[in-house]
DNA sequence: CTGGAATAGTGATGCAGATCACGCAGCTAC
DNA sequence: GTAGCTGCGTGATCTGCATCACTATTCCAG
């Protein structure tokens, strides 16, 4: 049982973080057990697409290391990214237990490890350890919550400056300061950070100028630094 | 055990639909008794708010008749109709399963019936029939792909008329005839079309207009007949 | 170090669609 | 009746941002 696209399989998944919400943290023994046997560890090269967009779903991916990004595309090539998986995210959860095609295209954006549960593996476990199902059924939940979150970001933010605001706050609510602003790197590219908030990389330009000169943002090398969070937060208010 | 804004509490409801995707539809007779002891069936005049959005969930309602707007808004009051669910639906799901507060607002559109059911007797429910579990499960995924074809129909498409296309279209699919064309009553107002695409009410009116020139569809009083379901499809393409 | 690709900055232009403004039709109330 | 409502049609205007067209920078392979 071979992940696709596999190199260097590994004996364990050493690098994935323990957390709380983690799928597959605080297993039974005889669960964790049962996984161990059922999972594909491997680590996948940057530009690795893990599954495509239309695809009939083959499994799930756990990912240990590394970031991928979720998108989805029109017949005319416009493409927007809808989530930036990191580590400890389970990807194609929703195609695998539905049976319907993947709904994005996932692509590893770094080289990272993951690991690979096949399709029926995996609805096999679910129905053998209903504790396991259960988190299922609350990381659908969870995905649901973020689409929506997405389609009022996408429905009801009328300019892109809002939305380059709140998708600037999302970056820095995990390296918040308590003076209001944040250090983060920029792993995206303009073009990247258009297709996320769907506008286009000339704007995105324009945007990260027009900010600078508004004191909100400052950029040490690939740096950003949040400088005034409370203006942001008024711009992005929905 | 009364729903919240309960009036003229019927004995059954009667007038549910049996359809094969219902969530109640086909259950054991244990399951389906356990059911009527805890649903509160009730009429509700148009204008009815089931439900606002950020409310904690109190319950879930099952519409049995009549037609509920699903919405969500910025705070400066802009408004976009994800869904108009009709009979069969089950409102408020989300919030419930996942404890989180509702995502929508919920609005009757004309009087109609529905069954209310508290959110712990709900849990109970499923806790004591997997059977429905699994079918809250799917209608779950469901409602997931419904929130991602959203993402797909506000980020993906760029103009008015594009989005009206597949409007017309969606409402098209259940009265198609073979040649083409189809005939249905519209029920939502040019301002809630507005909503729905994410435009303005005038750019509605004036959308109205070109198709009704470019001889895509026609009025007849409240009903509106769809001539050339092809070009439709071509205008809407994603 | 060097050439080529990917990425980023910025000016000029044009246009779709939001906004504003107004008139009109239909409906209910009394 | 007529006043007041909500919903609809349409013209005039204005503007934000996509688009095009370049140049400048960074990056990295060989």
């Amino acid at each position: 049982m071979r992940a696709p696209y596999g190199l260097n399989i590994l004996d364990n998944c050493t690098t994935c973080p323990i957390r709380g919400e983690h799928l597959f943290c605080n297993l039974s023994p005889r669960a964790a057990q049962r996984l161990n046997e059922i999972k594909a560890t491997a680590i996948y090269p940057k530009g690795t697409m893990l599954f495509l967009e239309g695809q009939q779903p083959r499994g799930v991916f756990v990912l240990c290391s590394g970031k991928a990004k979720l998108s989805t595309s029109s017949r005319e090539g416009k493409t927007i990214i809808t989530k930036i998986s990191e580590s400890g995210d389970i990807l194609g959860l929703n195609g695998v237990v539905s049976n319907r095609q993947y709904e994005v295209t996932a692509e590893m954006m770094e080289p990272g490890q993951a690991n690979f549960i096949p399709r029926d593996s995996f609805l096999h476990f679910l129905r053998d350890f209903p504790e396991v199902a259960m988190r299922v059924a609350e990381q659908l939940s969870r995905n649901y919550y973020t689409a929506y979150e997405e389609i009022r970001t996408l429905g009801l933010t009328s300019s892109p400056s809002e939305k380059f605001a709140k998708l600037l706050l999302s970056w820095s609510t995990k390296s918040a300061q308590h003076d209001g602003t944040a250090n983060l790197k920029v792993t995206l590219t303009h073009e990247e950070i258009a297709e996320t908030i769907g506008t286009t990389r000339e704007t995105v330009s324009r945007l990260f100028s027009e900010f600078k000169k508004k004191q909100l943002l400052q950029l040490k090398g690939a740096t950003l630094v949040i400088r005034n969070r409370s203006t942001l937060e008024e711009m992005a208010q929905i």
